[in-house]
DNA sequence: GTTTTTTTTGAACGCGTGTTCAGTTAACAT
DNA sequence: ATGTTAACTGAACACGCGTTCAAAAAAAAC
């Protein structure tokens, strides 16, 4: 009737997160209730709010965790001798970690109206930050003569776009292996950006 | 205390789609009531459903039309002189086309979530007829050896996701005009193709 | 073994939702 | 002017929602 055996908030807490993102990813914030996520966890709803304030809380921190560990990993890469083999890096990085997340990248990118605007504005500010590196790349190797760009901002965003929207279709069962998607985006990327 | 005058459903029709439109763009559809739908029109919810069967089908039938009007402008198209003109001509049809309509590329690209599983694969074969366009071209170009490419299929869904990418970011009163933006992506396009 | 803390249940609150439909008014047709 | 059709209102139904919290059981501490 009250607490279930073998109950552990080291253990249901991560559980809650796992299935929150999960159910956010596949229906969205909006469509899945708080009972469907304790489902998920094996909980009632009830007990949802021993690890989460709220539900936009549980929402926010899912997204601003996801910004934080894209940063952090970031930060850990070496970047590369030059303007080129610095955006092959970021390229082949940004594939890499992106692959191995779907669904945070998911909910990161398709959750953002359902944040208050205060959220947005922070998940935003991390957003930018991430682009700001691509953007140092791209006018680095602009200056240097290495990249023919005719406008960068457009530049950054049209190059993340296209390398974020590999989440939405690729499988691991696919035909293609993930060195060969990271292969083929970083030769269109570097011919996006008129690299010589 | 009923009929409100001057009402025609010749108006209020079309005043629905828009008001419908724009919130799901908005706040995204499972987050749009309909009363918050209705009150945007000008009437009470229980009017809608002259409109539309149920709350679903009005959603579908935005997507669908979107999709309807963007294959029949397709259509129209005359079709470029050959592979690389004929990818220009895509690349301007699409920034442009998408620029109109925010609002509905948004909901097509966003709320295919929150479709039932037919609704859901009836708009994925319009979506794969449209990207199907974009992989002709690139394959003819590459079999004409005018396009240098690792992977046609994985191009092509690179190169919509980065064309399609604009419409999250384009602003009319932005420092660029649409001709600027198109020639921008057509310079990043032809060279992610490896155009010669 | 007893007491305290942890973790849950279950019930309830105060809404909101999508939808239906009888009734009412406006517009149109005759 | 009368009758019919169109387009709405308002109320209600049958849920579902996010959240709260007292009570209960399990685990940990003493």
């Amino acid at each position: 009737m009250a607490r279930t055996q073998g109950s552990h908030s080291g253990t249901t807490r991560p559980r809650v997160r796992a299935a929150a993102q999960r159910l956010f990813a596949q229906s969205g914030y909006a469509a899945v209730s708080m009972r469907q996520i304790a489902s998920e966890v094996g909980v009632q709803a009830g007990a949802l709010y021993n690890y989460t304030p709220d539900k936009q809380a549980l929402l926010f921190d899912l997204m601003q965790q996801h910004m934080d560990d894209l940063l952090a990993a970031r930060a850990l890469q070496t970047h590369g001798a030059g303007p080129l083999a610095a955006l092959e890096q970021f390229t082949r990085f940004h594939i890499r970690f992106h692959l191995d997340r779907p669904d945070a990248v998911f909910i990161a990118y398709m959750e953002l109206r359902n944040l208050t605007a205060p959220h947005f504005e922070q998940i935003e500010q991390l957003r930018r930050r991430y682009e700001s590196e691509l953007t140092d790349i791209l006018r680095t190797g602009q200056r240097a003569g290495v990249f023919e760009i005719a406008d960068i901002p457009v530049a950054t965003r049209a190059v993340i776009a296209m390398l974020t929207g590999v989440t939405t279709w690729y499988r691991e069962s696919g035909a293609l292996s993930r060195v060969d998607v990271e292969d083929v985006y970083w030769q269109m990327v570097r011919g996006a950006v008129g690299a010589r």
